[in-house]
RNA sequence: GGCGCUAUCGUCUAGGGGUUAGGACGGAAGAUUCUCAAUCUUCAAACCCGGGUUCGAUUCCCGGUAGCGCUACCA
């Protein structure tokens, strides 16, 4: 049933019997580092009886973080119900397409490692399209339009606007129209939408219920282009009913183009699958995300590179549109798995929470993103924790061995949001040199420069015999105050200042412990030269 | 313009004919350990407008308004 052949550059797949159902072996799925490199290239499963979904994005651009919701929804879907999901390339606008940006989806869905069972790429499926198209045609649905392609922009800015077929050309007698293509005129083959029946078209959607539509105000789409492609419309539904999906879970903005769907179900005489659309995703102020408008902020990758755990942006994703209707916000991939209904999506589109002027790279983000960000981190284990920790800071620069990164870890881990945090928390432990800081700040409160230097000097004396560890540090620091007549707090700042550099770090015993004695007191001796 | 969808604190949302309209983020104030963070407590903050149905509507219905979507040989 399976055979090899080759499309360009890439090894595939494909059935016999039909050349259509394309499978490829290059994407992150296979690429992943997770366990055996050679995974079997995937088939579909005939023996799972449970729904399909498919993710379908045209890759047009990187990996939206819209899409990457719907991706995550459908993914949800899937995986609590036992079913299989489907990842298809819509890149049926050849102008548009690029590799690069299918590179770029690949590679956000590969951070949020969420994978699926089959992948397809439209534009391999093209004899598919077409003969269903012409199916459609054969039943007397659909018509060939030989008017010359137009600008659609201009055509609607009349103030009728209301475009629904051209009159004349539906009517064109098979004859002629054979005739006609047959010498060679361009045409465009369009859906030939019921008129004056007073038809309705309806569908049940599992989230905004009931719909329903005048036929009559559909306009007759294209299902073919004059080149001979398949339109978006017709594409998807020819696959959709090819490869079984049973679930369309996709973004609002298709809601209306439903009505069309439906249309080319029943005429392609294929089932009409269940319907769920999610609102959509919307900028502050309120207007469809848009790379060119709001920036980055939009592509998934800056979340990743920004330090966002994959299962926090997901978290933050779901919550967006969706409740699990108990309160409950934080929640793991497994929990998110196991509370996921359609029932608890939501009608109206959802804010991204984004500052539109990105300030500071940390104030950009939708403030509960970094907030459920920072949950996720303090959720981790250590051992975990600094595992994702340690990549971070080497790719920073600095010379550090799992072995210290774990030292460190708890010094970080409640303070900081975003994984890039540990490389500005936690510096002084990275470094050897500590940047230059305003000697001001070894003043403790309520002190001067020289009880500064007397703090510091009594540290160095003894600091230089103490076993560094919490216990013992804090018995002889605080004995040290009290012999220096002062508050234990007025000890500790020269101290922690002169460690760290700053006035703001982690807990004095455990930094001197993870620093250890010999930089301490090298940093001590150069306060004391500061003073 | 036509058609469709939507409307609860600033944001994400729960709720639903009678509630002090709940939670979370963010904001403010306070408690707390050596600073920071974390944690805890408290506070401010919402049912778009107008009709109708009803003993009673934020909730149901209609209208308005606003926002969004579709209206391409884009997806």
């Amino acid at each position: 049933m399976w055979k090899e052949a080759t499309f360009g550059n890439r090894r595939v797949l494909e059935r016999e019997w039909r050349g259509c159902l394309t499978l490829l072996s290059a994407s992150p799925y296979h690429e992943s580092s997770m366990s055996n490199s050679s995974i079997p290239i995937k088939k579909e499963d005939l023996s799972n009886s449970g729904p399909r979904v498919r993710f379908a994005p045209s890759p047009t651009g990187f990996l939206h973080v819209g899409s990457a919701r719907t991706f995550i929804f459908n993914w949800l879907y899937a995986r609590r119900n036992a079913g299989t999901m489907v990842l298809r390339l819509d890149d049926t606008d050849v102008e548009r397409n690029t590799d690069a940006s299918v590179q770029s989806i690949f590679e956000g869905l590969k951070w949020l490692d969420l994978r699926w069972d089959e992948e397809y790429k439209q534009s391999e499926r093209l004899t598919l399209h077409q003969k269903t198209a012409w199916e459609i045609f054969e039943k007397g649905m659909a018509y060939r339009d030989f008017t010359p392609a137009h600008t659609g922009e201009v055509e609607k800015s009349g103030t009728q606007g209301t475009w629904l077929f051209n009159p004349g050309v539906r009517e064109l007698s098979r004859d002629e129209s054979d005739r006609r293509a047959a010498a060679g005129e361009p045409f465009a083959l369009r859906f030939r939408v019921p008129r004056d029946t007073g038809e309705e078209v309806r569908f049940s959607d599992a989230v905004y219920g009931e719909q329903r539509k005048l036929a009559e105000d559909i306009e007759d789409f294209a299902l073919l282009r004059s080149d001979g492609m398949p339109t978006y419309h017709l594409a998807s539904c020819a696959d959709d009913i090819d490869l079984r999906i049973t679930h369309v879970i996709r973004g609002q903005d298709h809601l209306t183009n439903t009505f069309k769907h439906v249309l080319i179900f029943e005429a392609a005489g294929g089932k009409t699958p269940q319907f769920a659309h999610l609102p959509l995703l919307v900028a502050p102020d309120g207007t469809k995300l848009s790379k060119r408008r709001h920036g980055p902020i939009v592509s998934v990758t800056t979340y990743r590179d920004a330090g966002f755990l994959p299962e926090a942006f997901i978290n933050f994703l779901c919550l967006l549109g969706w409740s699990p209707k108990n309160d409950r916000e934080q929640m793991s991939l497994e929990e998110l798995k196991e509370l996921f209904s359609l029932e608890g999506i939501n009608r109206a589109n959802a804010v991204i929470n984004f500052k539109e002027p990105a300030s500071t790279p940390e104030e950009m983000f939708d403030p509960k993103a970094v907030w459920l960000n920072a949950e996720h981190i303090r959720a981790l284990p250590i051992e975990e924790l600094s595992a994702r920790l340690l990549p971070v800071v080497q790719q920073a620069g600095y010379p550090i061995d799992a072995a210290q990164m774990l030292k460190i870890t708890p010094l970080v881990r409640e303070r900081i949001q975003l994984t890039r945090d540990v490389l500005t928390v936690a510096d002084f432990l990275l470094v050897n040199q500590l940047p230059p800081y305003d000697p001001a700040e070894l003043v403790p409160q309520k002190g001067d420069a020289a009880m500064a230097k007397r703090v510091l000097e009594k540290a160095r004396s003894v600091l230089a015999t103490t076993e560094f560890k919490h216990d013992p540090l804090d018995q002889v620091l605080r004995a040290a105050a009290q012999e220096l007549g002062i508050k234990a707090g007025q000890m500790f700042q020269p101290i922690r200042v002169a460690v760290c550099g700053r006035k703001n770090a982690p807990p004095l015993f455990e930094t001197l412990e993870v620093l250890g004695r010999e930089k301490t007191l090298v940093r001590i001796e150069q306060a004391i030269g500061k003073l």
